[in-house]
Formats: C-alpha cells, structure tokens, sequence
DNA sequence: CATAAATTGTGAATTTTCGCACATTAGAGC
DNA sequence: GCTCTAATGTGCGAAAATTCACAATTTATG
C-alpha cells in the first residue's frame, strides 16, 4: 500500500456514494477522485468499486476497505485532537538533566512538581555524559559555566552557585586554619582531579596553592564533599550544600569569582511547550525562595 | 488530518531515525521527506521531530504519531493482503438473484455449493423488483427472456426452460379435456395478470384464447401454479415443476414456442472472479444432470 | 588533528499531478 | 416520451510536487 492518499480517496468515495461527493469533501477536483481510484484498483489488481451512472457502489473489497480506512480515519482524528492539545496541559513525561552535584536543590522542587501535576511522569537524569537536547534526550537542562550557545538552545541564567571554602572541625583540630592565601601550599585541599577543570573555584585553587596540596582529588563532586567532611582537606561547597552541614567551618570569606552561574537550557522546539514553561515557571518561582 | 502521505512519510522518519534512511524505504528523494515533514508539522502547528546532524528524533507527539502510523501500516498491509488474495479462495457473501419461480431448481444447488464452502455465506434474493447488478447487488443474476444486452453484464445461456399446459384431476373431472385449441374458450385457465407480460407461453395463450377464459390471474408465478394444483383451471408450469406433482394431467403436448431461456447473468467487474468462476462452474454442472 | 562519510538543508529544473472545459450517459420528473 | 439534472469520463494547459545538484555541518576514524 503506497499511496495513503489514495486510500483516503477511497474512503471517501465508499463513504458518499459518489466521485462528485467525495471530490466535494475532499476538496479537490472529481477528475482527481477519479484517476486516484483507478491508480488503486490498478495497482492493488482489484475492483473497489462497481461505476454506474448513479455513482460509485463499493464492491465487498471496497467495503472492506471502507472499514479500515474508517477506523483509519477516526484514528487519526484522535491524533490530532492530542497532538494539538498537547500543549495545553502537563503530563506525559518531563526530562529533567543537571549535574549531579545540585540534585540535592533540584530533586524536592521536582517532587512538589510532580505532586502539583498527578498525570506527570517525572525523570530525572544525572550521569557522566551530558545529555543532549538536540537528541530530544531531556526537556530540560541544567548546565554550569559559562552561558552555552548552541543555536539551539534556549539558555536563561537560572542561579548564581554561591561556593565557600571549607574544613571539618576535625581537620581544623589537626592543622589549623589558613589565614591568608600563603598559607595555602602548607595545608591539605581536596580538589577536583580534572587539570583543565573549567570550574572557576578549581582554577583558583590551582593558581593560589601547589599541585601537592591538593592531596584529595576526586571526579565527583559528591566524593568530594565527602572527603572534606571525613577530614581530607579544605575544600568548596556550595553555600547551601554548607548550610546542610552545621559542623564545617568556614575557611575564608567567599569571593565572587568563585561562584558560577548555573543555566536553565531547553531545546528551542521545546522551549515554548506548556508543559516546559510550568516548569520552568515553577522552578523559578521556588529559586526565589532560597536565601543562598 | 488532511494528508496521509505525509503521516506515512512522518511514520518512516520516526521509525528510521533519519531522513535519508526514511527516503530509501519510501524510494522518494530526501528533499520530499523533508518537505513532507515540515508541511505536516506546520498545519499542526506541533513539532514531530528534533533535527540534528545525526537524523530526526521524535519529539513526545512524534512517538504519538508513530505509534498511530504503526497500526495504520499494520492495518493497511492486511488489507491489501485480503485484496490480494480475496480472488483466490471462495469465501464472504456471494448474491444470487433469480426469479422466485426457478427457486425449487436453484436453492438445491445453492445449499451443495454452500456445503462444498465452509466459509461462505449464501445471500439469494428473490423479489419483485429486479435486483441489479450494475449497483453490485448480486454477484449472479438468472434472467429469463431474451438475451440481456446491457453492456457491462456477460450474459450467457443457462437453460431451456421447458413449459407445458396441466390440469389438476379435479379440474379433468369436471370440464373435460380441450382436444383441439377450438375448443379453448370454453374451459378456464390460469394466467398472468400482467397484460404484458413477456412470458413467450403467456404472449401464446393471450393469442389462442379470449380474455373471459383466463378467469384466475396471478402476479406471482407460484400462485399459479397453486391455482391450477387445486383445479382453478388449465395452466402452465414448467417440466420440471410438473414432475414433482404426479396427480397433474398434461393438456397438450408441449409446443416449442412455450418455452424460454433462462439466462446467467453477471457483471464483468465480478465476473472474473474466481469466486464467481466457481459458482458459475458448479451451476452449469448440475444443470447438465437435469434431464428436463 | 585531518580526512572521509553521512546527514540535513535549499534553489533550480523537471516530472507528475491537478483543475478546467466539455462530452457522455443514465435516471428523475412532468 | 421528452427534457432536465446529476452523475461519470477524458484531453489539455497550468500548477504543484518531486528530483537533482550542491552547500553546510557534524560525527566517525585512522
């Protein structure tokens, strides 16, 4: 069956009875309803239709087409009707990616999210490799760095990720504090293991202490919490990752050029979806609420 | 939905990931795919597919419309399969008209074909008005008179059918026998209403007869034979009807001009139908072992 | 890192399809 | 029985869809 149009042209003769009536419903000319029903029949090798004066009866292979070309029909009818009220509610299925590290900020604003739309399936993907928009692989992206600019994308600021510099109390026991950034090269860091890191608190630690210092190195930035917390070395941690964890100590006061912005990403085709502008509306809305 | 080429096209896209590889399986150039595709998107006004460098992905109403699209293939390739095949096996309806009076000779014959084929239903429509072919009414029509000329039916010869005058016994015994067709003003026979009719036997009595003899008119030829079974006069019946009522007495011998063909009668659209074929075969078989 | 392969995207030429006009034919109504 | 209407059917010019050719871009690979 290669021509589908063809089949509608059928459908619609079976259905009025006539070539004129169908060409009338179909919108086109009869000679078309004509040449697209003796294309069919040609090609099938069968007779769908009995030709008299009165108009086209259906002979019992064009009744049975009639019926597959009506449940067709109705089929696509429905179709449509969901595909063009898609995007006036939320549900089906929401991807969500970020880095694993703000999961923590990320995941309860998800749950309430989900409970605020009960048909909503809710994914959340965290993992090594990026997942990427263009591939559909997610609705919604949370990215750190610098502002990405695929053509793409559709990419709005969404935090700044204020970061801090600090040590466990029992790591402060056993070496102390720093003071000033001299100090540095005599104390123990836990940093990421990644030399090109783009991170901006890693290239500031790389530029104001020795690579021997940063005697912990980790690849996740969970590890590295971690280790700081176990008493591996000074490390950063987000603000609110801090708040979390009344036994740190702050080392210094936070610089600003430590904090990165992290980014709101969606793929253009989806950008504009309600289902994508709730969330992203929702998501906002709740961002305004933390005080870090 | 106004264009199921489009929805078909969409579906290959969706189902090889690409638009080339959706090309190759349509055997159209990669441009109409593309075409296609934006076309059926913007009378949605919904995004069916991501683009990027590696192929299309289908967006959420992408996976809809496949799924949708799928089931359509499916259907329509069992349909065409039906199609295909429908000539090659003797199955559904199969409609046979006839006058009502050659019933008792054809139902047998009907009942045995029903029986040689499980799976077929036998719908055989005997009535006043006359059931046409043209329209896709039956699939086989038994004319009698002459020769249907109507140019798209194939038209061949059924049978003779032979025709005699009979009396009931009660009748014999009450008003004689006519010896010569002199004498027939005299006596009462039973005849066709229908003052035009075309019967060749009924055109002969009008002719050898007054109009006050024929005293018991019918519409319907098994009224008349009715008629003269309980003595209401002299009239004709066919052979073979005539066997099956020992108790009647034949008035004259049969002249040649009484009797008339019987027609097989079928639209050229059906007729090559192996279907049809086989009914047609089976008909004229058992014709031969009739023996009147 | 450079090259090759595969894919998408777009303007011009060509093929196909469609619409129009008219002929034809079978019913419907008076 | 005759006309009138409403169908189907067909040749031809116009319009639309398709193909072709080539550009652009990204991914795979040695």
């Amino acid at each position: 069956m290669d021509n589908w149009d063809e089949v509608r042209t059928a459908f619609q003769v079976a259905r009025m009875g006539t070539v004129s009536g169908a060409a009338d419903v179909l919108g086109v000319h009869h000679a078309t309803v004509i040449r697209h029903i003796d294309a069919l029949e040609g090609r099938l090798g069968v007779k769908l239709f009995q030709r008299h004066a009165r108009g086209y009866t259906p002979t019992e292979a064009g009744q049975d087409l009639l019926r597959v070309a009506q449940a067709t029909d109705d089929q696509f009818n429905q179709l449509v009707g969901r595909l063009k009220g898609q995007g006036d509610d939320v549900s089906g299925e929401l991807v969500i990616t970020s880095l694993a590290s703000v999961a923590p900020l990320i995941a309860p604003v998800l749950a309430d999210f989900q409970k605020l739309h009960p048909g909503l399936l809710i994914r959340y993907l965290t993992g090594d490799r990026v997942f990427r928009l263009e591939y559909g692989e997610a609705h919604v992206a949370i990215r750190a760095g610098r502002a990405p600019d695929q053509p793409d994308n559709v990419v709005q600021p969404f935090i700044e990720q204020k970061v801090g510099l600090y040590a466990s109390q029992d790591y402060v026991d056993r070496h102390g504090l720093p003071e000033r950034t001299e100090e540095f090269p005599n104390h123990l860091f836990v940093g990421n293991d990644d030399e090109n890191s783009r991170a901006p608190f890693s290239r500031w630690l790389r530029e104001y202490t020795t690579a021997e210092s940063i005697a912990f190195r980790c690849t996740n930035n969970f590890t590295m919490q971690e280790a700081v917390l176990a008493g591996a070395g000074i490390g950063f941690l987000s603000e609110w990752e801090a708040t979390r964890h009344p036994g740190l100590i702050k080392v210094m006061d936070p610089l600003p050029e430590w904090s990165g912005t992290l980014w709101l990403v969606t793929h253009v085709d989806l950008h504009r979806t309600t289902k994508v502008q709730a969330f992203l509306k929702f998501l906002k809305k709740r961002a305004k609420e933390w005080s870090f």
